[in-house]
DNA sequence: AATAAGACCGACTGATCGGTCTGTATAAAT
DNA sequence: ATTTATACAGACCGATCAGTCGGTCTTATT
């Protein structure tokens, strides 16, 4: 029987991985905490133990997505990259890490617990976090002169907008297409659709 | 008292208003049909005479904000407008008509519902139609030879979502901000950001 | 005036939810 | 070897949910 401490990090992996699929697909409030430990195989009792509340399991779950998935991006982008070619590599970036988007599920977490209380201002927290750092992309594409424009938190807030929007398009297609998908998107926005 | 036929037709539309609101604040499962009553001033037993059940109110409050949204577009847009102009026109339009959008309730909808069920097809058709209307304007500017580019669905596919995500960002803006920002992000995709 | 039909209310029901609590088996510490 | 701490399991609880039902009041019909 696995009871040590590797394996229990790895069991509340596993609670993590299982919740973060069901709330993407179905929403906050539509998953219940049953569902999760039917799909990660283990009991209420043994959830419970590895987070305090429906809340903590969610706001541990998107600091791990939003937080963590910057963690590796300087290792897939290097300075010498042009902001264009940065953006590209984003959004193949964007599909890998946060195919299965929180987005939904998150501000229907923050209409449930309230923007003010202490669950809404972690949550809206690492959300501002992760925002920061698409922000600090954008603006090196205005800096460096190759893109138009001169509000790089109104971009940064378009282009993300567009990317999560694009999301909901890519739940039934395989990661490849979704990548296509994506690619072809970012082509549209940086090069424009008028003749 | 209100209890003529007219006076009932008017309470039901309270009810749908009051339901539209709300499922798109806080999402399908979020939304108690108690709250729903709450916010149109009727009792459960009241609603659950005009309505059959949830998911019945649901798709019938679909049907009026997608269906019904595009029947004044003609009105809206002439014949005379360049496709760019309609594409202009529409994202008014969108703020407009779907500022609340439904969007996310639905996807959270069909995954409660299956997307096979009685309800879940109802629900696809809906939307379906609705995406079908806006894929015949990408068409047009297609064929007009306004924008570049020959395959209108995923076209329309993509602005769709563009606009979708986007309006995650508008829920505390005015109109009038929204307006623009909607404006500001289709004057990006015709133009593109590039230099 | 009498009757029928529609509009609406609010108490009630069974199911399900998030969360708690007790118990048990294993691993680590002594 | 014994104790302590950790990692679970599952029965249980109060709250809340969608949906039902019997009754009341008003309008429409005859």
């Amino acid at each position: 029987m696995k009871k040590s401490k590797d394996d229990a990090e790895l069991t509340k992996q596993t609670i993590v991985d299982a919740a973060k699929d069901l709330f993407a697909a179905k929403g906050y409030a539509a998953t219940s905490m049953a569902e999760i430990c039917s799909a990660a195989g283990c009991s209420r009792g043994g959830l419970y133990h590895h987070f305090d509340s429906k809340e903590d399991l969610f706001i541990f779950l998107a600091d791990q997505s939003f937080t963590v998935s910057w963690e590796n991006w300087d290792e897939v982008a290097e300075d010498s990259m042009t902001a264009t070619e940065q953006l590209y590599r984003y959004a193949e970036y964007f599909v890998d890490t946060l195919q299965k988007p929180l987005n939904k599920a998150g501000e229907e977490f923050i209409s449930r617990v309230g923007p003010d209380s202490e669950a809404g201002q972690r949550f809206l927290g690492i959300l501002h976090g992760y925002m920061q750092r698409f922000q600090n992309l954008v603006q090196t594409g205005l800096d460096r002169g190759e893109w138009k424009g001169d509000n790089a938190q109104e971009l940064a807030m378009i282009i993300l907008g567009y990317y999560s929007g694009l999301s909901d398009s890519i739940q039934m297609m395989s990661k490849t297409e979704g990548k296509q998908l994506y690619r072809k998107a970012t082509m549209l926005l940086l090069e424009g659709i008028q003749k």
